[in-house]
RNA sequence: UGGGGCGUCGUCAAGUGGUAAGACACAAGACUUUGACUCUUGCAUUCGUAGGUUCGAAUCCUGCCGCCCCAGCCA
């Protein structure tokens, strides 16, 4: 019987608000949230917590939905193969959209008509300045900016204007359609911010039909209104740009979402922006969006991230305002936390050291039970072979070993996991004086790993055997960046700090046969190593495994804490 | 020095006037055929800071200090 994990959502103050509201029955209890990405890019752990907090509210709240919407007002960053991973990448997560899918471009119709509507009320003017002079009529944070020459335009040239801008009249630059709100407003996103630019650029949806495109701040409020979004969560940046959203809704008497802003995330050892990502991409300093290093939906999934794993992760690490930054280790519990129950355990030698067990007949092979979980008997167990010569983990012996370590060492005895113990009695040398093959023997009372006289061995090991294991290449995947925050340093690139072993391939690598017959981004544990999954990239000839993450590492530590010993 | 936000353990984060949850990390111990998992214990006399109100303040008031965001025809 299988206990399940039962895990409560905290209550966050979004999730407070929106309690509140519907007990107060506001938008009639409907609760309807949204996840609306740009499509110029993948997405992100930092997008995951979006996603997690837009779809859990909607999933949380009876007859709550939320939709999937793309945010595609700039063709010119924007590609239809960011629309299908971004799709792939919410659905892998564990959320549906439902019918509910949807693209700003959608309603560049509607937009356009909230436009003339805006210049019929003398709330909106084409100006005809340049982009530097806007910039220099802006004023500063500290001085007010000046009234534009264009300002005071008529409605009727405003119109014929803006109709020749749509029409493809104008040159890109030469006109753009402003509100006319304040330029004196402390706030400068209402110092007659932009609403719509000329770009003779065809989009990923909409072609050619159009040569002008709403801005951001303009479509992004009023998608939210057409699409009657009753709670629109954004990010602590868009805080001053309510303000403007406001102004839009309010004078266009529409339907009004309420936006509640809340901090983005921030891990250790990383970026979070799409525009450093795609560096990281273009400069081919990582192999793809989707490599296993990245910390983007795509990259976690490669390495062998579980959608719960993230989806927890996410849970763990709340909801709120201020600034924040996620040790790397809370990522990792979160898979570790997950993989651990379910995941199958094998084994796989990473460093391989040979042994020759001298006692144990040359010509004999033996098939050995070995459970497939340590808690879970139901999970089976499987037959491993095993004869004289095996592989251990280089790091498993010691030639003069420190007293706290209690794996193999010259005259020591140990346990081959759910095989036999064995004591060291040789240790063969290379020219150079590196141990390169150990003899030993073993105590064939033992089988199966214990000894009927009740002797204890402190030191467990994991082993492959030589003959029957599978030569494998293995990734082992570290953090991407050497310091904490690669952006702290403005004097630096953030690309100086990359860490040169982020990737680390082997490729002498030795599993047991099954391991080579995983289906491929199964998850499964090598024994005392961490969590792995058959790359993509894998061949049955030849299989590719991805290190998820380690398992934690004790003794590791003390280690590290004795120096002069390695 | 304009405007908008934020300051509770190393890192996140509850707490909304009644005497500091939880998670990760860390430390010690138990168990162990994974130095894993699991379990037990410890870990903020104090909530940026200084005053004030109150029987009582992380919570209310005032001043100060610190950090983040905003001057794209990006989102």
């Amino acid at each position: 019987m299988p206990t399940e994990k039962i895990k409560s959502t905290p209550t966050d103050f979004i999730r407070a608000i929106i309690a509140e509201d519907r007990r107060n029955n506001k938008n009639n209890g409907r609760i309807v949230t949204r996840f609306p990405p740009e499509p110029n890019g993948f997405l992100h752990i930092g997008h995951a917590k979006s996603i997690c907090l837009n779809f859990g509210i909607a999933a949380e709240n009876p007859g709550g939905v939320c939709h999937l919407r793309f945010d595609d007002t700039n063709p010119s960053k924007e590609e239809d193969e960011y629309v299908r991973a971004i799709k792939e990448d919410v659905k892998w997560l564990g959320f549906d959209w439902g019918d509910k899918l949807f693209y700003a471009s959608d309603y560049f119709d509607k937009l356009y008509e909230y436009a003339v509507r805006l210049i019929k009320m003398g709330r909106a003017y084409v100006c005809s300045l340049s982009a530097a002079e806007i910039r220099e009529y802006r004023g500063t944070l500290t001085e007010p900016g000046r009234n534009s020459p264009y300002r005071e335009r008529s409605v009727e040239e405003n119109l014929d204007l803006f109709a020749g801008m749509k029409n493809g009249e104008f040159s890109e630059g030469s006109h753009i359609l402003r509100a006319k709100i304040d330029m004196s407003s402390p706030n400068l996103n209402m110092r007659d911010p932009a609403i719509y630019r000329i770009l003779k650029v065809s989009h990923h949806r909409t072609g050619d039909t159009w040569c002008i495109y709403p801005m951001y701040d303009f479509a992004h409020c009023l998608s939210d209104s057409i699409e009657n979004i009753t709670h629109s969560l954004c990010t602590l940046e868009f805080e001053d740009h309510r303000p403007l959203y406001d102004w839009f809704l309010d004078v266009l008497e529409v339907h009004h979402p309420q936006q509640i802003e809340f901090a983005r995330l921030n891990l250790d050892y990383t970026v979070m922006s799409k525009r450093k990502l795609m560096q990281l991409v273009d400069g081919n300093y990582v192999n793809g969006w989707d490599d296993p290093r990245m910390l983007t939906i795509s990259g976690l999934r490669r390495r062998g991230f579980t959608p719960a794993a993230i989806r927890n992760f996410c849970r763990t690490i709340g909801i709120a305002k201020r600034e924040n930054r996620i040790d790397m280790t809370v990522l990792e519990n979160a898979v570790r936390d997950d993989l651990n129950d379910p995941a199958n355990r094998v084994m796989g030698v990473l460093k391989p050291l040979k042994i020759v067990i001298e006692n144990y007949p040359e010509d004999k092979e033996e098939e050995l039970e070995v459970a497939n979980h340590p808690k879970n008997s139901e999970m089976g167990s499987r037959m491993v072979p095993f004869c004289r010569e095996i592989y251990i983990e280089q790091t498993d012996f010691m030639e003069d070993p420190p007293k706290k370590f209690f794996r193999l060492g010259p005259g020591r005895e140990v346990r081959l996991r759910s095989a036999y113990f064995i004591t060291c009695t040789r240790v063969i040398k290379d020219s150079d004086g590196r141990v390169i093959e150990l003899r030993c023997t073993y105590d064939p009372a033992s089988k199966g790993g214990s000894s009927p006289d009740g002797r204890k061995v402190r030191g467990t090991m994991h082993w492959v055997s030589a003959r029957h294991g599978v030569k494998a290449q293995v990734n082992l995947y570290d953090r991407l960046f050497t310091v904490e925050n690669p952006e702290a340093d403005k004097k630096k690139d953030f690309k100086d700090f990359l860490n040169p072993d982020s990737l680390v391939n082997l490729d002498n690598c030795v599993v047991e046969p099954g391991a080579a017959q995983l289906k491929q981004g199964q998850q499964v544990q090598f024994e005392r190593q961490g969590y792995f999954c058959l790359d993509s990239s894998s061949e049955p000839a030849r299989p590719v495994f991805n290190r998820i993450v380690t398992l934690r590492d004790t003794w590791a530590k003390i280690n590290k804490k004795q120096p002069g010993r390695k």
